[in-house]
DNA sequence: TATAATATTGAATATTAGTTCATTGAATAG
DNA sequence: CTATTCAATGAACTAATATTCAATATTATA
């Protein structure tokens, strides 16, 4: 890859990085693209040379950034209520960290909850579904023992409700302290 | 007030229901003024007739509708747990009854995570502040022993993201089985 | 019924913001 | 050194949408 190659592979990431932290502050419909521009520091015609629209923008956005920063992995070999320590205490970690995690979870929850935003890109996001996999696992975990009794759909919602929403207030407000992951695995865990 | 009066009353409430179910489910930006009107059943310069803009319709649904659904009491005289007690299960009532606070939570979040919503409404909901209040209490808890150690306002902030997720949530999938609110309060219930 | 007040419409207007484009300047390759 | 390609600009274009308004229909009241 030539200097000019590399050059424009910065410029986009640049254009990125804005473009998802005025999309999580401002909401998608309302970040101006000459909001964006002007962030990065470059004319609003130039962003064009970059991206073709403003969707295609969020589109890479979802499909190339929230896959690198989204894996929850979900395996069949580790107790229930473990997986759910293991999962929040890694968000929670990067949450304390200040990686980008935490706006894409805004980006995400932004997404999903929005009827507005166009169906080719909330289905870039079915695959980090964790809801139907969660239910799952928390039947095993009731069966177990490990997890208390109740709806496992309701008890799912529960967990990454909580657990999306303080991603969010986090990445909304850095200086708000984080809650310990424990806490919040303790809606699941039976006494 | 003669009959007039009381249909144009109506017309605003149906005017204001149908603002607010266009406003959680496609952000405020995204709705248009159009989109209101059609689902009332009436033209769009009719819309005009009784509200003055677009920011007036969303400012009377903070202002006249929130304070009818969001009345949060905090009082002295009340043990802190069994207080955070009383108030998730009356909202968990609610949203099972699927009355307009599930909406106005949607709402409220909209507007208070969004830096587009102008400082001029965002200061009317200044009065439903619940983590202020909630830190004192928290931290009240903690001396009695009923609610677990760890940072005041970590604990607030996971118990309220932790409820107005959840209420989100059920506000725009009416069909999602409402987790228990005593999960919710073993946030921070202390073992 | 007549008159005034109000409700209603839909087309016209204004505004905002996404997108295009002709042009200029800078970098690179041959 | 020169030609070609790419970066960059900002004004012009366009589409979408909030808002206005002149005209019409409806309703209330005297």
């Amino acid at each position: 890859m030539g200097i000019r190659n590399q050059q424009k592979e910065k410029r986009r990431e640049e254009i990125l990085a804005a473009g998802l932290n005025l999309f999580i502050r401002k909401g998608y419909a309302s970040t101006k693209i000459t909001d964006i521009a002007q962030h990065v520091g470059m004319s609003t015609g130039l962003l064009f040379h970059y991206f073709e629209s403003k969707e295609k923008l969020l589109e890479e956005l979802v499909t190339t950034s929230i896959s690198n920063t989204m894996n929850v992995f979900f395996t069949d070999d580790i107790e229930p209520l473990q997986f759910f320590e293991n999962t929040a205490e890694r968000i929670f970690d990067e949450l304390r960290n200040k990686t980008l995690t935490s706006k894409m979870f805004v980006l995400m929850n932004q997404i999903l909850y929005n009827e507005a935003t166009p169906q080719s890109i909330k289905a870039k996001l079915e695959d980090f579904d964790a809801f139907t996999p969660s239910i799952k696992l928390i039947q095993k975990g009731q069966s177990a023992g490990t997890i208390r009794e109740g709806n496992p759909h309701a008890l799912a919602v529960a967990f990454w409700c909580a657990i999306s929403s303080i991603a969010s207030e986090i990445a909304l407000y850095p200086d708000t302290p984080c809650p310990e992951s424990v806490w919040i695995i303790d809606i699941l865990r039976k006494r």
